[in-house]
DNA sequence: ATATAATATTTAAAATTATCGATATGATGT
DNA sequence: ACATCATATCGATAATTTTAAATATTATAT
């Protein structure tokens, strides 16, 4: 997985949203159903289901139809490389004990 | 700098744009002048300027004014406590080392 | 005081995004 | 085959965001 700048910028665009952030947060605890998170959420299905298409198309989320329901869970894969870039960016004062930014 | 769910999603918001996305990497190397980074990103100098204040309004970079410029920098504390916040949304398989979504 | 240089603000337009009602799709149960 | 349930897509609208030209502001230099 690789995580250039373009697909970060993509991912916390989709962070960038309440809703989504939301979800994101509620995938931590393990995957969850459409129908779960529509009532953890004040939106509608179509809108759910909007917002789930985007993490999907990041990759930030990947979806499994069981049964009758089709149930979301983080990517871990992307998540970590996601992780990894953010860490990546460092401030100055990262490697500057007298920094007065800080 | 406490980091709530609303504050970071904002960061995320600020951070999901290709051009403040590349303001913050050059950021990284030091502080910098508007005319520098207008230098940088082929956007005219009103967007390079709005595009700052909504990096300014959440805090990820500061302003100070020299001379004749002003100069930019990341707001290390701010961008500490972002990073920690993304540190600890943690995928269900860092604690799973059996984790078939990795 | 006036001119210049750097940055910010205003205004308006274009583009994108978020939302929901209605409808479609696809799977399951009868 | 038909009804039902869960989710997706369509279509329309409202809201927000991005952009740049024009103008304003603020500091410095003459």
């Amino acid at each position: 997985m690789k995580m250039d700048s373009d697909k970060a910028t993509l991912i916390c665009k989709a962070l960038g949203d309440l809703n989504r952030m939301s979800i994101v947060q509620i995938l931590t605890g393990g995957e969850r159903c459409a129908c779960e998170l529509l009532e953890s959420l004040d939106i509608t299905q179509p809108t759910l289901s909007y917002h789930m298409k985007i993490l999907e198309q990041c990759q930030l989320v990947t979806s499994r139809d069981d049964w009758r329901n089709t149930y979301y869970s983080l990517d871990c894969d992307t998540w970590k490389s996601f992780k990894k870039f953010i860490e990546n960016i460092s401030c100055i004062c990262d490697s500057n004990e007298n920094c007065s930014n800080y």
